[in-house]
RNA sequence: GCGCCUGUAGCUCAGUCGGAUAGAGCAACGGCCUUCUAAGCCGUGGGUCGCAGGUUCGAAUCCUGCCAGGCGUACCA
């Protein structure tokens, strides 16, 4: 609606040009958009007061003008005003509103997804957690925003490939063979110390005993970095086992699972280096070497070669996000902990120094879960071994509530995630509030079908046009017309919970409807329209919860 | 110290490219089930958009400074 009235100013400016009443046919940075007052009609331009420059004229009289052209073939306008300082507000009539629904009606599934991407190539990298332990409720929420990211931008147009990289190399894959090593010494019957920087969790002991189940005491008799490797590899092994089934069981997949050791082998890190030392951007200096980070942005330059040899964790990345821009992908966006915020300026340097244009990566940062239990905040702490797991999260208060719940900020926000509020089943809960929907809808179709023997809702019951006046009915209809466009802005901003919030809105226009006017009504013709309409409503609320990963129920 | 993020109703938060009288939910209070699911709806209160300047027809939104909170600031990952 909201183009077509945009196309009908612009011709209208055309004409008036032609004619000779406007001086120019610019129309400026001019917007059509939905007023927040229902008195100003339903959709309102500010063009005459952003072309007032260019026109030399007064806004209202641009407005008169523009009026006086306006041509509307497609009887969509009731009436025009023009208000304060040279708005034009369109008033569309209600039969316009519901030919538009016969279209929504009929694109059923694909209503939402857009062209804008125009098939380009985005990989999204999210979650990415160290194989050093289960994931938690933080990592839930990144896995969340990742995949609903993802989602959006697949129906924003774009081709979407999402990544988990593993980190299985380096100081902390060794301290996690440590630990299991020390553990095992342990249940050998030896007496150790078990240091502060090893990781405490109760999962260390269960893999501890797993090798000593597995080899007895014959780890003893080997070297001991080979043991401590063996520990690693199989600690690793078990853990990434672990969160792979975490994240299924949350609804969450990856295309890939990205190894950082797989880039050792390649020699991929190493290749890195030299390609920016021989280009003069890495350089050796007090025993290290550096990449010139700062000439790209960053506060200053950073190691990548230790001055004991071993490259920094940064080398790998370098390499790591080299790999990914030469598979094609045109965009790459990383979602990370909010705590890795200090990282960003170095990597964007990396990726420029690369030979990539600094848009074409994104970093998206998802901010902390203050894990709460009736109010009262649940302690987390790794180090410590004692934290809520996502898994745990997920048992108990269900994957559909996590999801939506993890949803309902902006990821820069920090996240109250209450348990018992997750699983209440009442308004309080906007998961519920959103389903509820959809299960109502179900039960009206149902009912349709049972005891009216309407099998099926044909689009063509509105093909009448005075079946839906009911300024709820138009209601719904404006609000479901808008899922486009916040589908596209979710995708160009990178804001899924813009998806969550539309969603939240529409449930409420539906149960206000609901609450006031019975679909199966009396007149055949009458319920039949509504029968499209909520069922329109009912497909748009399972395409939205499509996006955010959370289900779309028959029956609560 | 420097950098990033946040600051909007009692609480939790929306607010897109700068638009007209700043919106929801919760909490409080008062109503609505003989009728398609009450996991729902309707109504009533409630605001110096952190503070101070600036930009302009117009600022919660953009710019500058300040205040408060969070996070970061390694040859750690």
């Amino acid at each position: 609606m909201k183009t077509r009235i945009y196309q009908m100013i612009g011709e209208a400016v055309a004409r008036a040009h032609a004619a000779g009443d406007l001086p120019s046919a610019q129309m400026g940075d001019m917007v059509v958009e939905i007023p927040k007052t229902e008195a100003h009609g339903d959709l309102a331009t500010n063009v005459a007061m952003v072309s007032a420059k260019v026109q030399r004229m007064a806004p209202r009289r641009i407005a008169e003008t523009i009026l006086a052209h306006l041509q509307d073939p497609g009887r969509l306008v009731a009436r025009t005003e023009i208000a304060g300082p040279g708005f034009i507000n369109f008033f569309i009539r209600p039969e316009a509103w519901t030919a538009l629904l016969k279209d929504i009606c009929m694109a059923g599934e694909s209503f939402g997804r857009s062209r804008d991407g125009k098939g380009q190539r985005v990989q999204v990298e999210f979650v990415s957690a160290n194989p050093t332990g289960p994931l938690h409720v933080g990592h839930g929420r990144g896995a969340a925003v990742g995949d609903a990211m993802a989602n959006v931008l697949s129906a924003a147009g774009y081709k979407v490939q999402r990544e988990y990289y593993i980190n299985d190399s380096g100081r902390q894959i060794r301290t996690l063979g440590r630990s299991v090593f020390l553990r095992y010494l342990a249940l050998c019957g030896r007496t150790v110390e078990f240091p502060e920087d090893c990781y405490q969790g109760a999962y260390i002991g269960e893999l501890a005993a797993e090798m000593h189940a597995a080899h007895g005491t014959g780890l003893l008799a080997m070297d001991e970095e080979a043991a401590v490797a063996l520990c690693a590899r199989h600690a690793a092994d078990v853990i990434l086992a672990g969160i792979r089934r975490d994240l299924e069981d949350f609804g969450v997949r990856f295309d890939r699972w990205f190894s950082e050791q797989s880039l050792y082998d390649a020699g991929r890190v190493e290749a890195a280096i030299e390609d920016l030392a021989r280009r003069a951007i890495v350089y050796d200096k007090d025993g290290a070497r550096w990449c010139r980070t700062s000439d790209f942005g960053d506060e200053k330059d950073r190691v990548v070669v230790r001055n004991n040899g071993l490259t920094t964790y940064f080398a790998s990345d370098i390499a790591y996000h080299q790999d990914k821009f030469e598979r094609g992908f045109e965009r790459v966006i990383d979602v990370w902990g909010a705590d890795h915020h200090g990282y960003i300026p170095r990597m964007t340097a990396a990726v420029e120094a690369s030979g990539r244009r600094r848009d074409q990566f994104q970093v998206i940062l998802v901010h902390l879960v203050n894990l709460l239990r009736g109010g009262q905040p649940v302690a987390m702490s790794t180090r410590a071994g004692e934290f809520v797991t996502l898994a745990e999260v997920v048992a108990e208060v269900g994957r559909d509530a996590a999801r939506f719940l993890f949803l309902t900020r902006h990821h820069e926000s920090p996240l109250d995630f209450d348990l018992e509020l997750a699983k209440q089943k009442t308004n309080d809960n906007p998961v519920y509030y959103v389903q509820y929907v959809h299960a109502r809808i179900s039960s009206i179709l149902r009912k349709a079908a049972d005891e009216y023997g309407i099998r099926s809702v044909q689009a063509d019951a509105l093909d009448g046009g005075g079946e839906l006046r009911e300024p709820e009915e138009i209601q719904l209809i404006k609000l479901i017309n808008g899922f486009p466009e916040v589908v596209a802005n979710a995708a160009a901003t990178l804001e899924p919970h813009r998806v969550t919030f539309f969603l939240m809105d529409l449930a409420a226009a539906f149960h206000a409807y609901y609450n006031r006017h019975r679909v199966l009504t009396e007149d055949g013709a009458v319920a039949r329209a509504r029968l499209c309409l909520v069922r329109t409503v009912q497909q748009i609320i399972a395409n939205g919860l499509g996006l955010l990963g959370v289900a779309a129920p028959e029956q609560m």
